[in-house]
DNA sequence: ATGAAAGCGCTAACAT
DNA sequence: ATGTTAGCGCTTTCAT
């Protein structure tokens, strides 16, 4: 006990006790069983989070900072992928449930209904991220993918453009920022002349592929094209394409990305996009965690983070 | 007990008992407790990884093969980040081996004495990763960053060129090939005749800079300047501030980057590079880890992957 | 095929 | 300030 008492509150122990425990550990080479420590006191300072692909560095930095912040409180991180299927984030729950871990961070809101049921019947700390909802399971920092699209489309048709083709990966987030776009465009009375999806992980080859089949339906003329994607990464294979087609950036072809990863603002021309930030998205989330495991009251369950609009030298 | 059974080794109970258990562990919404589960058993299903960041891709396949091989084999992974920094991974790993991981995979071998004692005399199975060493902590798979950058200055001499550039980051593998690089040339009597070096995490623009103050010093003329980079971000953003300044690729300026990572083929020109499947990497390492914990022998304790050098576009 | 007993290494709660 | 007791929810082992 007081070995135990050394470790974990070592201001109740006599200095000299605990000089003498210390060197006990040192010379035995003693290593704690937090195993067994958490089961007996029903905590486990471990935090899963769950995200749809590491891969993805649109993830990377909230994941990073989450990471980082929890490390700093001395908690550590239970890692999962879901590859973007509710399916397979099931059955993670289940396993991850049983690890009996203090918090639970998800990314998104799209969950299925045995997921939610399961999380709140458990009761464990859980915040939701990247996506905003009327009803999350328990705390959420995040924003709304539908605004984006709507702002997205008034900025630009603020711009004058008056032609837009858009390039879409498969993921659900990225579709409804699209949908949204389109509607806010038809709204006013505009279209979208020409929409690529794509499936997968964004990358540089669907950018580049992407703009030769819109060109190859919408040819250069004299209004300049607009090209939104739903991914910087994208976006930077449209900028790729369009310097080796020898285009030119922005007068006859615009590029507007999502994400503001690192790269946008160093690509040439730099990349318009979205800024989206990732990093104090993840911050928020540890710290909305953190202050219910404390006890304490965390304020309201959801925060919006926003987003903002960035015109670099890709677009007008 | 049984119900235990029905978990674990479902075949040694009989079927009708089997399905009542299940029908009571579905109407309770009975989580199994695995914290009990390992402090019982003695084997607690999780294995850590480390990682200097995950922000960098060039991890990122290796890190997401571990975690798939590992999820598929009902391993769970617990990860850490070390930041590049031996001390801040001492003390990482005294944090992991507190919750008795089954293994752990590290990345590199540059790792303090304490560290490596401790992992010894613990005798948790070890995988390291990402270098090569005559003395491994247990097991390792990796590739020689020395031959790296030597096959690479052979390489580029064997293609004739003469005039060359470094742009690395601080990273100490990073550092290994880039001097194993100008040493191979210096034994041919040539010189590397200007280095850039970056701290942080490579990125495009650490490139576009490196390029511009390479240029400050070497200015382009009749001899095409080979620029080497230690990772293929940079060789991005100096293929970038080439396209910017409207530099003739390869024929004014050559570029060669590192790891070849997903956007290579795709930058314009395509990237030469070369290659490390980190891919085959991470799962090498999780079925060497598998095979020990199975309690299999898994064969020579160190495995070179090796690597490739791949011409693209970018380069003669 | 199922059950009973013991104990994994800690911490909560209660002495002293 | 330190020690004692009980028990966390499983699995191991042995009995039936």
């Amino acid at each position: 006990m007081t070995v135990s008492r050394v470790l974990n509150q070592p201001e109740a122990v006599r200095e000299q006790t605990r000089e003498k425990v210390l060197k006990a550990i040192e010379l035995t080479g003693y290593v704690p069983n937090r195993v067994a420590g958490a089961l007996a006191s029903n905590r486990s300072r471990l935090v899963a989070v769950i995200v749809p692909m590491l891969t993805n560095p649109i993830f990377s930095d909230t994941f990073q900072a989450i990471t980082e912040r929890l490390a700093s409180a001395n908690y550590q991180v239970l890692l999962g992928m879901s590859g973007y299927e509710a399916a397979r984030e099931q059955e993670l729950l289940e396993v991850i449930l049983s690890r009996r871990p203090d918090g639970i961070i998800l990314t998104g809101t799209l969950h299925t209904e045995a997921s939610r049921q399961r999380l709140r019947a458990n009761g464990v700390a859980v915040v939701e991220t990247w996506d905003l909802t009327d009803d999350p399971i328990d705390m959420l920092v995040g924003f709304s993918h539908e605004q984006v699209g709507e702002q997205l489309a008034s900025h630009l048709l603020g711009r004058g453009y008056q032609r837009f083709a858009v390039v879409q990966v498969g993921d659900p987030r990225g579709s409804r920022r699209s949908e949204a776009f389109s509607q806010a465009l038809a709204d006013a009375n505009m279209t979208v002349a020409y929409t690529e999806r794509f499936s997968g992980l964004p990358s540089l080859a669907q950018g580049r592929e992407g703009l030769g089949r819109i060109l190859a339906h919408m040819p250069i003329g004299e209004q300049p094209l607009m090209v939104v994607c739903t991914s910087d990464t994208i976006a930077h294979g449209v900028l790729t394409e369009a310097a080796a087609r020898g285009l030119k950036v922005p007068e006859q072809l615009a590029v507007i990305g999502f994400g503001d990863m690192g790269f946008a603002a160093h690509t040439w021309p730099a990349l318009s996009t979205v800024r989206i930030d990732g990093q104090s998205m993840g911050t928020a989330a540890a710290n909305l965690l953190l202050a219910r495991l404390n006890g304490g009251d965390c304020g309201p369950a959801c925060r919006d983070i926003g987003f903002q609009i960035i015109t670099r030298g890709s677009s007008l």
